[in-house]
DNA sequence: CATTCGTGGCA
DNA sequence: TTGCCAAGAAT
């Protein structure tokens, strides 16, 4: 039997996580969202110091959003914390700051899906839900030959029926875990390990040489050019940053005052604009210097970015603006995307 | 249904 | 190098 085999598998491979040794749904719930299109390497850390720093749904709900982003710095997808914390304010309040323990109860909650409903469910509280992510498509894709495409209505639906009937009574914590592994050690991506897999034999796409082809996904992305010029406006140690409260990418992270374009325009012509105008008038400033372009790729952006440092007294610009002039010591109190922390990291090592 | 949301690793 | 993709969800 399938499940049986996948399950083998996984008792000789399996690897030691942190939140593998638990069966706190807390925890289990914030290793799931940190997984959300992020590698197990890359969410280790952030795992662990995350559970440190709140060890309950209590401890979390307490914080500080801006709290939350800080410790989510650098992971990116930040509507994920931003869900985590409203999330578990709601869970103090309307659950009696128990975490539910029935899949439609959890499925309500914000920034939960269907996938992670269903790891909850099962790692926490064994309930028979199949856990379908990116490697359970894939494995699944190859071993029947599914050609539906993964990021289609009917093809999710198709693959979530298979993959309960592929569970069937198996345990439904053990058999989640074990494919989900699968995928990501055995059936890779590119290359996968065919050669010393225990399931070729019945495999579709090893059988007929479609492993490279499987899966299949429709849509393509594309990317757009932004192209950012940020304003380093310093004085001594201090300097000028602002909350990003916009719908769009970093929301509710800070950055340095901003003008963007949709194309790039030299700096002198820079100096020209409305923004600009407005922001200094005639006031008495230096421009220290002006970076190369910096492209930042995020999924679906190039940002190209340029980087204009300028000494003044910031003290007068703060009227009528929601900026906040703060000093290198307080860095580590304000989530900054990586972008802006790369070029923070760099100003602070040249000035100690 | 198509788009948007970050960042890092890998060939 | 450049594009793909990683324990997806919300709009």
């Amino acid at each position: 039997m399938l499940s049986n085999q996948i399950i083998n598998w996984y008792l000789q491979n399996k690897r030691e996580l942190p939140w593998r040794e638990t069966k706190d749904p807390y925890q289990i719930w914030i290793s799931e969202i940190m997984l959300q299109q992020t590698r197990v390497a890359t969410a280790i850390d952030y795992f662990n110091r995350f559970i440190e720093q709140f060890p309950t749904i209590s401890d979390l709900a307490k914080a500080k959003e801006q709290e939350v982003l800080k410790l989510w710095q650098g992971l990116g997808y930040y509507s994920r914390a931003r869900n985590l914390h409203a999330t578990a304010k709601i869970i103090q309040s309307q659950y009696n700051g128990i975490f539910p323990d029935s899949y439609e109860e959890i499925l309500k909650l914000k920034g939960i899906g269907s996938y992670t409903a269903a790891a909850i469910a099962s790692f926490a509280f064994n309930l028979p839900h199949a856990a379908v992510d990116g490697n359970v498509y894939r494995v699944l894709s190859r071993i029947y030959g599914i050609d539906k495409a993964i990021d289609s209505t009917e093809g999710k639906k198709y693959f979530q029926s298979i993959a309960s009937e592929t569970m069937g009574n198996a345990r439904p914590e053990i058999f989640n875990q074990a494919i989900i592994e699968f995928g990501a050690l055995q059936c890779i991506p590119r290359n996968p390990k065919c050669d010393i897999c225990p399931l070729f034999a019945n495999c579709f796409a090893y059988n007929n040489a479609q492993v490279d082809q499987l899966p299949i996904k429709s849509k393509q992305i594309k990317t757009k050019n932004r192209y950012f010029y940020y304003l380093f406006l310093s004085c001594k140690s201090q300097f000028l940053i602002e909350k990003r409260e916009k719908k769009d990418i970093w929301e509710n992270l800070f950055q340095y005052p901003l003008i963007e374009y949709n194309k790039p325009i030299p700096t002198d012509e820079l100096l020209q604009t409305l923004e600009w105008k407005e922001l200094f008038g005639n006031k008495n400033m230096l421009i220290h210097s002006v970076s190369g372009n910096v492209l930042h790729k995020l999924s679906h952006q190039n940002l190209h970015t340029t980087f204009i440092h300028i000494e003044m007294d910031i003290k007068k610009l703060k009227k009528n603006t929601d900026y906040k002039i703060i000093n290198y010591s307080e860095i580590p109190n304000y989530p900054f995307p990586k972008l802006i922390e790369d070029h923070l990291n760099m100003i602070v090592k040249n000035n100690t």
